[in-house]
DNA sequence: ATTATTAATTGTAATGAATACAAAAATGGA
DNA sequence: TCCATTTTTGTATTCATTACAATTAATAAT
């Protein structure tokens, strides 16, 4: 019935994944909330629902999930990391004022071939750090 | 005497920075191991020679020199920042193996700019994570 | 089904990078 | 030399993340 949770569990079990009770509500925060969400804010919302979900277990998944490459990990800020379930390559921007981070439909080519001065390329980091839109907008 | 020193010191009056004995002494770190050092080697480097320095004042000295523009911050491994004296743009390499981070002096036409999506650009942080070249070749 | 085996989850304790803060020391100007 | 300001120090604290053992849940075999 639920034909969200139910694509959820299929694309879990397509990548040999158990799709446990857990990992559902992980991946669904995920996928509904696209706004680099830390490990506390995954926590402190499914613990509202799940009330003996442990913060280990958010993080325990979080990193079980970057490891089979569901998703990926972000260290921007330099106090905690955010998650992101967008595993297309793409960029990210940084706002100094508000602290949003924003997608940015950057390609890279290094990426796309792979490797780069003999290097063979896994991951693409790519951010900006500054003022976005909006605050320059708003003269924040 | 000391010409080396003599310079650091010229550089740091010329941006208005106080030239003390330990902001020439990190400082001179930074330029001689340019390697991204964390915050403890540099402490661990310098307190060999400097008995009485401390690790906040080590921590300080870099988040002074961040504010002042003359080195960079770098937040790659998710464990603890590095530090690059190399402020001229440039992206990075972290091999996943050996840990090294290897300096790429790729262009980026969007920081050159300063601007992207309507967001102003201040900082440029673009690396890769991967296998390097030397780990590849020793298939370590 | 029932049990045995494996995997997932939990809770607490520990780790470790980084900061807060007040005291002490050093610096530069009058 | 004295004073005001800045820098440095040392300790305590914060906080994100991990370690680990115990508990619980899920899967497979008989």
């Amino acid at each position: 019935m639920n034909t969200k949770m139910e694509l959820l569990k299929k694309g879990l079990l397509k990548k040999g994944i158990r799709p446990t009770y857990i990992r559902l509500k992980v991946l669904d925060y995920l996928e509904t909330n696209r706004n680099h969400p830390t490990a506390e804010a995954i926590y402190k919302s499914l613990v509202k629902e799940i009330p003996t979900i442990s913060r280990t277990s958010v993080y325990n998944t979080l990193n079980f999930f970057h490891e089979k490459e569901l998703i990926n990990i972000l260290f921007i800020t330099g106090i905690e990391a955010r998650f992101d379930s967008n595993i297309s390559p793409h960029h990210h921007f940084l706002c100094g004022k508000c602290g949003r981070i924003i997608d940015l439909d950057i390609e890279c080519n290094y990426f796309k071939k792979g490797n780069i001065r003999g290097h063979r390329i896994i991951e693409l980091h790519g951010y900006f750090k500054g003022i976005c839109k909006d605050c320059l907008k708003e003269g924040k």
